[in-house]
This record gives C-alpha cells, sequence and structure tokens, in this order.
DNA sequence: AAGGCTAATACTCAGCCATAGCATAACCCT
DNA sequence: AGGGTTATGCTATGGCTGAGTATTAGCCTT
C-alpha cells in the first residue's frame, strides 16, 4: 500500500456567543488549533481519535463533527525540513455550544483572524484600506492576477461571495500579505494586512472551515448544533449573521425559518428588552419534508 | 506529531460518454477504484502524487481534480487485521474527457454500481421491486429506522434527494444489503439487491463521489471539465442529466444557462438529425459576475 | 417534390418566492 | 403617559421557475 508517514488531527471547534463566532485555539509560541495524532491501535475511526484527545486536552465533549479536508503538502512542518517524517493532517470541524474549557485553550473571535470576512456593519474597512490597495500593487500589470482578484475579493463590479474564504487567504498568502507566507520562506515579513496569524498552516485550515460552514448552513440545518434547545428567532438569526457575516432582513428571516418549517414554536415567552418573544425550537421532522433545509441567505436565488 | 500508518491515494475518475456517466476501475480479483502509493519523497502534494501514479498507470492525464474523503476506518482492509499497518486513504475525485486508457484500466456505467440512483426514465424499478420490501424487513417495526429510511431513500411521502448517494449506500450496508456487508463480516451473502459491488470500501468512496459531484454541478461550473471546449446545448444537457440521474425541461434548461451567461454562442452550426444546433462554449468570465455559477436543476428553489 | 420526422429555438403564462418596506403589538423605562 | 425597543404581521413588487405551445430548419421516406 502507501507509503509511511505521520497523521495528525486537527479541529477547528466553534462557538458562537454574543453574537461573536470563536474558534478554540491553544497557544504555543503562536496561535495553533488543537492537534492531536491518531493513535491507531487505540482509535477505531479517525473522528474517535479526535473526540477522544479533544476530550483529553480542552475537557470538551464534541457534538457535531465533519471531515473538512486533508492537508499533506511537504513542507507544512518544519520539523519534516529537518528530516522528520512527511506531516498528513486530517482536519475536522467541530460545533459546540461554548462551554469552558481546561488547559491552555482559549476562545478567540474569528474575525480576528480574518478581518476582511465581517460585513455584519457593512463592508470593511480593511478592504479598501489595505487589502485592495496592497492587492494592487500585487497585480502589476498582470491582467489574470487581476481576474482573480477581482473574483475573490469581489472587487472591480464583482460581487462578494461569502464562501471564498480558503481562496482569498490562499491569495494573500501567494501575494506575500500574510506573515505566514514570509515566515514560510525564512524571511522577515514586510507590509502584512492586520489579522492575527497562527502557526503552521493552520489558518488556512481555519480558512477552509469558515467557507465550509458558511456554504453549509445554507443546506443544512447545522446552525442549531451552536444554540441551546430553545432559543428566540433573534438569537438564532443572530447566530446565522455571525457565521455568515453579513446582516439578514429580520421579518423575512423569520418567515424563511417558520415558513419553511424549520422551527416551531413552545408557548413560552421570554424577556428580551422589548417586546417578549417566543421560545422556538428546532423541528426535526424538517429532514423527512424538504431535501436541502437550511437558513437561506439573502442573494442565494442560485442564478 | 501523530503515528506512523500507510497513507495511500484513491481516485474516482468520471467521464460522460453518449450520454452514460462512466468511472474508471481496475480489473483485480473484484473492481476496484484506480489506487496508489503517495511517495513522499517525491510528491510534493497529495494531488501530485496522485496525478503521477494515475498517469504512470493508466496513462490518462488528469485535469480537474478535487480532494473529496479521507477514509480512515479500522478494518478498512483486511490485511491491517493480519497485523498490517493501519491504512488510511485520501480519495479525489477528477474529472476528464473520455479517453483510451492503457493497462488493466476500464469504463464502468457508473449507475451499474448504483441501480437505484438513476432516475432519467422515471423512478427506477429496483426501487419498489427489490429496495424497498427489503428495508421493509430491516425496519422491523423499529420508528428510528423507519424514518431513516424513508428519509435517504424518499419513501413514506418524503421527497427523494438526488445528492443523498452515500447515505442510501451505508443504510444498505448496515442492511447487509449489498455484498461487501456480508464480506467484511466474513460471512456468505444473502438477499442482498442488484448493483456491481466493489473490493474494499470503494463503492463508499464512489458514492461519495457521486453525491459530492451532484451537489457541485449545482453550484460551480464543472460539467464542463466533461465537455469538448464546444457543445450544443442538448449535449450540455445530457451531461447534466447524466450526472443528476433526472431528466431536465429542455428549453427551461437552455433558458437557464444561456439567461444565466454560463455559455456563449460560436455562430457555428453542427448537425444533429433534426434542425442544426448551434454550438456554444463555457463563459469564463462568469466567475466574475455570479458567486455560485451552477447549471441548477429542478426543485432546487433552496426552501 | 411532398409529407413526416427530429431537434432547435422562440414565446407565453401562471405560481411562487425573495426583497423590502409599512404597520401594529407588547413590554421596558423614565 | 410617552418614547424606546423588540417581536410579529402584512403587502406590493419583481424575478425566477415550471410547464406548455408554436415555429423553424434540416433530414428521410415515399
Amino acid at each position: 500500500m502507501g507509503s509511511r508517514v505521520d497523521i495528525g488531527l486537527n479541529a477547528v471547534i466553534v462557538a458562537v456567543t454574543e453574537e461573536v463566532p470563536r474558534i478554540l485555539t491553544v497557544r504555543r509560541a503562536e496561535d495553533t488549533l488543537p492537534f492531536g495524532p491518531l493513535e491507531p491501535e487505540l482509535d477505531r475511526t479517525l473522528d474517535r481519535g479526535l473526540r477522544r484527545w479533544v476530550a483529553e486536552q480542552t475537557g470538551l465533549p464534541l457534538g457535531y463533527v465533519e471531515q473538512l479536508y486533508t492537508f499533506g503538502d511537504r513542507g507544512r512542518d518544519p520539523a519534516e525540513e529537518r528530516g522528520g517524517p512527511r506531516a498528513v493532517s486530517v482536519a475536522y470541524l467541530a460545533l459546540v455550544r461554548e462551554a469552558s474549557v481546561k488547559g491552555e485553550a482559549s476562545w478567540h473571535d474569528w474575525y480576528e483572524f480574518f478581518p476582511w470576512e465581517d460585513w455584519r456593519d457593512g463592508r470593511p474597512r480593511v478592504l479598501d484600506r489595505d487589502v485592495a490597495p496592497a492587492l494592487e500593487s500585487w497585480i502589476g500589470g498582470a491582467p489574470e492576477r487581476r481576474e482573480r482578484a477581482d473574483i475573490v475579493f469581489g472587487l472591480g463590479g464583482a460581487s462578494w461571495d461569502g464562501e471564498r474564504v480558503l481562496e482569498r487567504y490562499e491569495l494573500l498568502y501567494e501575494a506575500l500579505l500574510v506573515p505566514e507566507a514570509w515566515r514560510d520562506r525564512g524571511e522577515q515579513g514586510e507590509h502584512c494586512l492586520p489579522g492575527r496569524s497562527m502557526a503552521l498552516d493552520h489558518r488556512r485550515i481555519l480558512a477552509t472551515a469558515l467557507g465550509r460552514l458558511r456554504g453549509k448552513i445554507k443546506y443544512r440545518p447545522v446552525v442549531f448544533e451552536l444554540l441551546p434547545p430553545t432559543f428566540t428567532l433573534l438569537q438564532l438569526q443572530r447566530v446565522v449573521e455571525a457565521l455568515a457575516g453579513v446582516r439578514l432582513h429580520k421579518q423575512n428571516f423569520r418567515r424563511l425559518v417558520e415558513h419553511g418549517g424549520l422551527v416551531e414554536g413552545t408557548g413560552q415567552d421570554v424577556q428580551t428588552g422589548g417586546r417578549p418573544a417566543e421560545l422556538f425550537m428546532f423541528r426535526r421532522e424538517v429532514l423527512r419534508e424538504r431535501p436541502a433545509p437550511g437558513v437561506g441567505l439573502p442573494g442565494m436565488k442560485r442564478t
């Protein structure tokens, strides 16, 4: 069969509290995603291995878990260059209701890592102030570079696609606009954009996770994994907005999820600061009724 | 870092000719997906490794390649049980324009492996004749089994979701309705459904690929990877239908792809058996204009 | 050469849904 | 009592979908 390599598991663990999407990181020399080995003797499946060491390291029991992508480029880990084995790692996305964690783990707003991804208060300043000019000089005069930049960053009349998180990060990496790009070349960083960097290729993994999650909420009811069993419609909306990075029209959102049969009222009310809101819960039956139940975002009519 | 395991690469190589979607298999004791090792010394990235040995083994140069999933359950390969190392394999989906292949490789209609997935001539016979009764006896009286069967096979009023190919195969595996399930338990198969089986977990990988591809054509213009540079609209429609496994309304399909800016006419005509058809080509600019250009399938309005 | 066959292309119409804005209800506070 | 805040209800509009009808342009058969 194949050749012997080192295989590891990475987890992007996401929670949303107070309208802030957060991810769990471990603080080493740099911010690091939780990482653990696959123990072939111990773990019958990859995701069981993941759950095992996440629980051991952070005390967090994972609920929803989904495989993201397998990263195996040479040079992911500088230890390889020094003669270590090839490091392949399988990255997972996990959704949890935020809880306290033990050890060196801590939660971080994931828009700290991707400031240009949060459009909830309108077009992020950093785009026109930093990203666009920096890209302009990367483009030089090359039309294929311009086209690519326009498409992934929605410049020059192209529209912004919230799911292209990874493409954006990879473009910035190629354009030497993130510290990781310089670090991987063994040089001092210059002209980097704002945004927290991470160890190894972990910010790339994080970008993969964000993009995937943004896509997924549209057609699978995964948001509910991040919410308590009962919630108000505004709470639900805020979580969706936090993930999608855009604001939604309240009345339409409400109609969409109710009319779509995604939730059902419990009859109970709760204080909110204004008129009391009804508490809702997820309707599992929707999985039977609709082929692709999701929350729906604007501009999603597909064409 | 992680522990030493064997890592391999699997390829689901898809082409569509004559309205038949085909995949490339290698004939060993059983039908097998093309498989090769990752050579850590040789291959800088996983997909380069894939391209290298696919070209070596079959003479086929791959164009579009996409990572599918990483399979790492214990017991995937019986060799493990005999003390071999844990076998993890990264599966890829590749789209090609069909060409002749060398070696022991050959093309097979992928609906031979999943007869219940082809709805182009209406609801497949095998569903009501074989699948439904067999599932009925698996269900026994368990309501959670009934719900799951209803959802994934669109029974009992639930609607059929073309993308749930993997869920369907996994259900059949659990219900001991495919030969692989018996083989993996070391027993003689009984009461299995029609449909060609494959070595190891390769039919599971194939199901993953089909489901993923069916999803992808809806929002990314990947179909064009399977078509010659110029094509008629009916050719395009036939390829989409072959993948999606359903028939589409011709006029609406035409309106969708033209009006959506996905293709542009070349001005040239070609003989077709009826009125000559115009040749079209893919419009790359659409990537700039629309966030999620895909061909669109019926019942896709999302809600 | 006429008529039939096939496939391509054009046009229409009803229904549904997404977007967006307006209006009202229920609770808090001062 | 009145203003602020949030929840919830309703409606107009435009666009797209799904389905059907009509017309055109070649080929083939008789």
